[in-house]
DNA sequence: CATGAATGAGGTTTCATTCAT
DNA sequence: CATGAATGAAACCTCATTCAT
């Protein structure tokens, strides 16, 4: 990966993050990336290349965090690390995630069985602990989950902290 | 409102809830509302227009819906009443809600302030019922209200109605 | 002439003459007119009906400065008659003349022949004076004429009156 | 400036010159040029953008002119070298000077400041040899350029020869 | 590898004009 | 006589993409 590579992947994550991948021309990408047109479309192939390069890097960052989830062990850790996961989150990622939530709004890029393996963990960890019906659970966690990303992305509550203790009290996690 | 500027609308209002605002040419809404495109600067002045009008729209019929919470009068009832708001939204309209959640994640178009009357509220009833804290509570549920809308208008989860007893459960109400 | 055609006449005239004939839409001529648009339309035909309308107007009012010329008789009142002429015109009629002078360089537009007749009257009163080259010294007026009228229609000189004075001189008229 | 922009700037010199700014579009321009029509817009940002390309083409060049004048040094040959500017424009650069005196007429555009420097050399030749209102003379001077240009420009007067001798005898020049 | 000129299709918008009311 | 909804063509402009250098 050239130098150069990386800034149009940097330009364009922000630009995407910020304005949307439609609205956003493959000339203002090179622009804000200091770099001929011409060059997105020799490393990239096209608008779409590019974009999929950068959700490959979005995958490869979320699968961090999930391993981290999956190797946590007994059931209520697990359920602990789930909710915690919006708070792992670096601000540095967050064009990231925005592009990603933005995204699963524009038709046929929603792909849920990225979380498919976590659900599976979940409900486990449910139904260790004896709740009456882990599949609800496990769902009503996973929009949480996307509630709390959605607001950390969007309007950063100033009680963030005071959320994650509450549901944490909920679960007795 | 001409029967035109109707079939314009919601021809708009369909296209850009399936492929987004930017993706959505003005041809494309024109086409599908068997309509000449300029009909559609005429009465809307430009796209822009046409998509406020369609917001305007949504804003009427979320009104609705958030004054039934508010007449609930009890603090019980008003969490209840709150929780079964992402039941509440008639199948017809789903493009409506889906461009609304969709525009969140443009630039510019997010507006909290329409959600702080609710909010307001349902910090009342948790503190009437002797919550913790029940900024942190109103908070939390708002990130399900926003979790479970998501799920429903993109995936559609099969165990809707046990997600919602689930949480009732936990807020005994 | 129904009220609503002067009007109608009186709003083109203003835009055509601020904005350009080309510049202007016949849709804002209706709105400048506080008219319907399809009016224009049922009263001259089409845009360049209009416009026709207006030249016509402009003829009828520029006969009667000309004619004055021509009733003039002696030689050096023709001529001083002639100096005179741009100072004739009144302001309210300043757009009239501004688009006049403004179509001439609308291709097609031009039309010598209508200062033809004033040519002749103005080459004879030299030729009776005993100027040695009357049809030189009759371009060489209509020049001034031309230039001084631009002048005053485009950037309103100071010295308007000095520069008659001076030319008058000139002339011994 | 490669071969394809001159293309443009000349085809679009000619178009603007015989038919006017408002009335020539884009895409005429590039037919006429032989280039596709996005290539204006990535040369020359936007149609007006073209129109100012061709302007500064045009002052440069009337710049040449100008300055010929300045240099004369003596009144005499001041004023004699000023009467002579519209007979120096080669037929070459006509469509230009068309363009040039039609935009006068195109709202905000004329700018008398390019006169500014010319009017006040003038000035200074006639106060030197005497003249009783400078000033005046000096305007006169400028109409009569106007007046000869628009003439020569738009229908090319038989005697224009006749004239200047004509005008250089008043002026004893 | 990198540039930037060049293109053609398509985007939003404006316009002159027609027609039912 | 008068309106204003409706249209189709054309206006200006942007875009993703290609290619010669």
């Amino acid at each position: 990966m050239t130098e150069k590579q990386e800034k149009i992947l940097k330009a364009a994550l922000n630009l995407f993050a910020q304005n949307g991948y439609a609205s956003t021309s493959t000339s203002k990408v090179a622009k804000e990336a200091g770099v001929s047109e011409g060059l997105i479309f020799r490393h990239f192939e096209n608008k779409e290349g590019l974009l999929k390069a950068i959700m490959n890097m979005a995958m490869e960052s979320s699968k961090q965090l999930i391993t981290e989830v999956m190797l946590a062990g007994e059931p209520k850790k697990v359920i602990r690390k789930m909710l915690e996961l919006p708070y792992q989150v670096d601000r540095s990622h967050y064009d990231m995630w925005r592009l990603t939530y933005a995204l699963k709004w524009q038709m046929n890029m929603y792909d849920s069985s990225a979380n498919d393996a976590l659900r599976l963990i979940l409900k486990d960890a449910f139904q260790q602990l004896g709740y009456e019906d882990p599949e609800a659970e496990a769902e009503l966690v996973f929009m949480f989950l996307d509630g709390a990303s959605t607001a950390f992305l969007l309007h950063e509550p100033k009680n963030k902290a005071d959320v994650l203790k509450c549901i944490k009290k909920k679960y007795n996690v």
